[in-house]
DNA sequence: CTGAAAGCGCTAACAC
DNA sequence: GTGTTAGCGCTTTCAG
């Protein structure tokens, strides 16, 4: 690496013999120039490797073409395929990403981390960090101040804010109602933390399933975990003592269903005979689980896609000086069938 | 949002009743203002929210506190781990990210995504794409042209550039010998792809070992996959029809190696007493696979880290005008042992 | 078609 | 202590 300098519209423009303003417009494509004067200029901006400077331009047009991110939890596998849909979906419409990761899902200390964003004059941001705890209050408090738009992922929609999310309560009767139709009575469920809305959703739509299938509920019949693997053993091993009974149980993340996969595989339990499984986020390695994991597919990657469509044109709404109309989207999940709930 | 434009330092000066270069020197914490100057700006700032521009400010200090970041592969766990310590390091030391993710790993065509970064200014870049096939090419074309310093992660060490990875190689010596140490012999391989440095670095030292301690090691006792667990399960199909003497297979990731577990299960091959399985990343759930899975650990997050790190002391030596020294980091891996490869 | 002047929001260098 | 001037690299506006 040689640390040269950049090259500057000005040196560009003495080397060709022009003014800055003609250098401008050969950049910029625009037409009223003559034809021999943009290809002299071209020359020279090849000859200097010279490079249009984004910050500078970003200054006087009062515009960045970047969004922010805010993620959290980079190292689990949702965040992470959110992120890469962002990233897909930025790229494609001609924006760069600033991107921020909280340290915990429930922090709101957020300002600072804003601020900084604001600072860097991002265009809109992207806040894909799911609703735990209240680390949305926020929302409320200060959300008038920032100047630009915002998109939230996976929070519990609220008026006048823009929300995608996946729909978790429709995935949670999915998984219910499919352990029902194998003839299952005896459904437990792990649920992941209560303080988040996804958890919250997903344990409902099991309560009202059973309910409405005439299926008496009690809370000895869930218990909860924290997504991962491990707390899904731990839940599974009280689970079983709180609801001996149990033939089958929607778990609330595939991370934790793994969990109770191997402990019913060690205790000589049959799955799906003795036990149905049905875990949730259909996480690349499902499929290869022993048995192979009958799951709720979620699409985290059309999550991001859909963020940075409606924020990008929530951008464009928004220079024009019209109103912005929040929206509320919710993606569906689908059933994925395995060998770990039907009996072959 | 009520989408209101910020406030410029020219307001706040004017409201304040001083030159914009008092507020200037109160942002910015200097020591020569008069405390009730300092104090009724300070009012000023807070009464209007007002925020420095961190553009205006990259452009005339000629220093954004940047980094571009280059990725690839963000629906994977190695990368996102290595993405997540990239950002808790760059935000513990102050710099912010500009994020850009590459559609496939082998793509050579990175000039507009550099440029990109460039144009924005950023201080530094890290590139944290593994090397694949020739996909780093680029680095002895045009690397000279790029003005900052960029430090490269995975990536085979070449005079004149800053790498760090883990020792793959070690990593894949530590496997094959244990499974040696458990008394086996027809120690099979599964590797990545041999396009990728990390897949030729993990079965060469797979090779090596055996030869050293006087095993016979043929083509035959060695199938490719491409990472994904269904490549794995192919290959090992394969693997079983080659060498059906097999008793032992260090498989080149743990996606692979699920895939193992789970035909071996299906066809009651017993683990690790007739099959012991070795698998490379430890990635969150392979405690939790049946059974337990036996592998290499590697700290993809510390490698971000180190990289940051890394990639700021080389800015703070450019500024200074001294010559950068390119360091090559070779990060320890560590043999995690569980049920898939020692007998009880 | 081309250039001169002004300014985006900020700070460095110098004056007073 | 504080203000003035100049300028980071670019575009906008207006003259010619």
């Amino acid at each position: 690496m040689n640390h040269n300098k950049r090259a500057t519209i000005k040196q560009v423009a003495r080397l060709a013999g022009v003014s800055t303003q003609t250098v401008s417009r050969v950049i910029n494509d625009r037409p009223d120039v003559a034809p021999e004067t943009r290809e002299r200029v071209q020359q020279v901006i090849e000859k200097l490797k010279y490079q249009p400077s984004a910050l500078a331009r970003s200054l006087i047009q009062q515009r960045s073409f970047t969004l922010g991110v805010v993620t959290a939890g980079l190292k689990f596998t949702g965040p992470s395929r959110t992120l890469n849909g962002i990233t897909n979906k930025a790229e494609e419409l001609g924006y760069a990403l600033l991107l921020e990761e909280l340290l915990q899902f429930d922090t709101d200390n957020i300002k600072p981390l804003l601020e900084n964003l604001l600072a860097r004059h991002v265009d809109g941001i992207v806040w894909a960090v799911p609703e735990v705890g209240n680390n949305h209050r926020w929302v409320d408090e200060i959300l008038n101040d920032v100047p630009v738009p915002v998109v939230f992922l996976t929070m519990q929609p609220r008026p006048g804010v823009s929300t995608i999310s996946v729909n978790n309560y429709d995935g949670g009767v999915l998984a219910t109602q499919h352990l029902l139709d194998q003839g299952c009575h005896q459904i437990g469920h792990i649920s992941g933390p209560q303080d988040w809305w996804e958890a919250r959703q997903r344990k409902q739509a099991w309560q009202d399933t059973l309910k409405k299938a005439g299926v008496i509920v009690a809370e000895a019949h869930c218990a909860e975990g924290n997504w991962s693997s491990s707390s899904g053993e731990v839940a599974f091993e009280q689970l079983l003592l709180s609801y001996p009974k149990i033939d089958a149980v929607f778990v609330g993340n595939d991370q934790m269903a793994l969990a109770v996969l191997q402990i019913a595989n060690r205790r000589g339990l049959r799955i799906p005979q003795n036990l149905a499984v049905v875990g949730f986020d259909n996480f690349a390695e499902s499929a290869y689980f022993w048995p192979a994991l009958t799951t709720i597919s979620q699409n985290h990657h059309e999550v991001g896609c859909r963020a940075v469509q409606e924020l990008v044109s929530q951008i464009e709404v928004s220079r024009r000086d019209e109103k912005v109309e929040p929206q509320h989207v919710l993606l569906t999940c689908e059933l994925v069938v395995r060998d770990s709930s039907v009996v072959p």
